[in-house]
DNA sequence: GATTGACTCAAACGTTTGTTTGAATTTATA
DNA sequence: TATAAATTCAAACAAACGTTTGAGTCAATC
């Protein structure tokens, strides 16, 4: 089971080159890795201090213990939320921009960055296998960006409070987003080519934003119809 | 690590009544429920043997090892995927219909049997957490699952080949289903009320087919304008 | 050169894991 | 009732786990 421990020592050394190995970030990034990809429980710390080419007490040394390392692992791999919300809350940008910029938001991490990649996939994990913290990170990244998606939604449907139905529609735009990380390993035995380089995945950006545009229409038809 | 083993003793009793103490079946529901709700590794068999009020060893006496009792427990809590596919595949179903069937799928479990349920958040927890026996499942299960829904899109829009937009749409649309549990700790966090209780789930499942419509439209709408 | 503190290391710690054992018990068969 | 098979059980197994230990190395400071 995973406890939150918080007594961890702080990192003790400020010297360091650049280029010098540092056992602490060493640890820090494989830790990352293979949490990403075989989650809490089967990455062992040997296999981690293994990996990083540390020794094993040098994980206790450094972050208490296995879950404070995951905890270091997940924080410090953890863009601000803030930056990710941003990319679609502008209230000048028009709708279309705002959709390119939320979906961006998946798409960028799976075009460039592999670390991105670790990070997010990190994160969809712990929606599956919630640990301790993952309440916390839905009340301080999740909840305010499903929010901010609210209320850009609600400004372009002209509406005055949010309901139900705008819930709904907010959860259908995400779950595709959502879906390019979950059903990664679905997506690349059933068609690969749509996340396959960065032009396919341009192509695949472009959809999803043409996909919600098109839901939001719809929904925006629906209460016409309903109003009428 | 889970490996499959296929040498596991077939079940020898024949008898019973009815009511009766199955151990067996009692074993394998209580697997599916903890492994569903834990993962493989979290879920102990001495847990599991807890709960079911059975001794250890019979886990081992009836499934050979953990590794087994997970496939019998994945296996069993199968639904054939042909029953999943048949409910939207029907070339006699309108459009509506098809997409009616095809998220169905999905509300259902939701809906009613608590078994069901576990059954369907075991799968998705595969797509995190792939066990060797996940890629048999992507090739039996969701592969044909995508394909099939492939077709009637295809129908629908009148092509004559499947291509990758076809794709992107067909996953868009899954997304959405799969949203439903996969992110279910988020959507009880910040929008219950979409996915509490019938009347929730089957404006839910309107809603998903509303938009599911609207985004067949917007890729017909633009093939055409590709096309003209 | 001695002292201090940061850091590394091989080895061991105690637990828990999945699994096996072999005798005891129950059940079916004759 | 006698015999054999099926099933249960407490106990133990080796292996792997996360963690701790205490001696050791290295660099900086006095």
């Amino acid at each position: 089971m995973l406890r939150a421990k918080v007594n961890m020592k702080a990192k003790p050394h400020l010297s360091m080159s650049p280029n010098e190995a540092q056992p602490r970030e060493k640890i820090l990034l494989t830790a990352l890795e293979l949490f990403a990809e075989q989650g809490f429980e089967r990455a062992t710390v040997r296999q981690i201090a293994r990996k990083a080419e540390v020794n094993i007490s040098a994980i206790s040394y450094y972050f208490g213990d296995k879950a404070g390392l995951y905890q270091a692992a997940f924080m410090e791999s953890l863009g601000s939320p803030k930056d990710d919300i941003e990319l679609f809350n502008d209230p000048n940008l028009s709708l279309e921009q705002a959709l390119v910029g939320l979906f961006s938001g998946f798409t960028e991490p799976l075009k460039q960055d592999k670390l991105a990649q670790l990070c997010t996939r990190l994160h969809m994990r712990e929606m599956v296998e919630p640990t301790g913290m993952w309440a916390q990170e839905i009340d301080n990244g999740i909840a305010p960006y499903h929010q901010a998606l609210l209320i850009v939604l609600k400004k372009h449907l002209n509406l005055n409070k949010i309901d139900d139905d705008l819930h709904r529609l907010a959860m259908c735009i995400v779950a595709m987003g959502v879906h390019l990380f979950v059903g990664r390993d679905v997506i690349e035995k059933v068609c690969p080519k749509i996340i396959a380089g960065n032009g396919a995945l341009n192509l695949t950006q472009e959809r999803l934003v043409m996909f919600a545009l098109s839901m939001i229409d719809a929904e925006k038809n629906r209460r016409k119809q309903v109003n009428a």
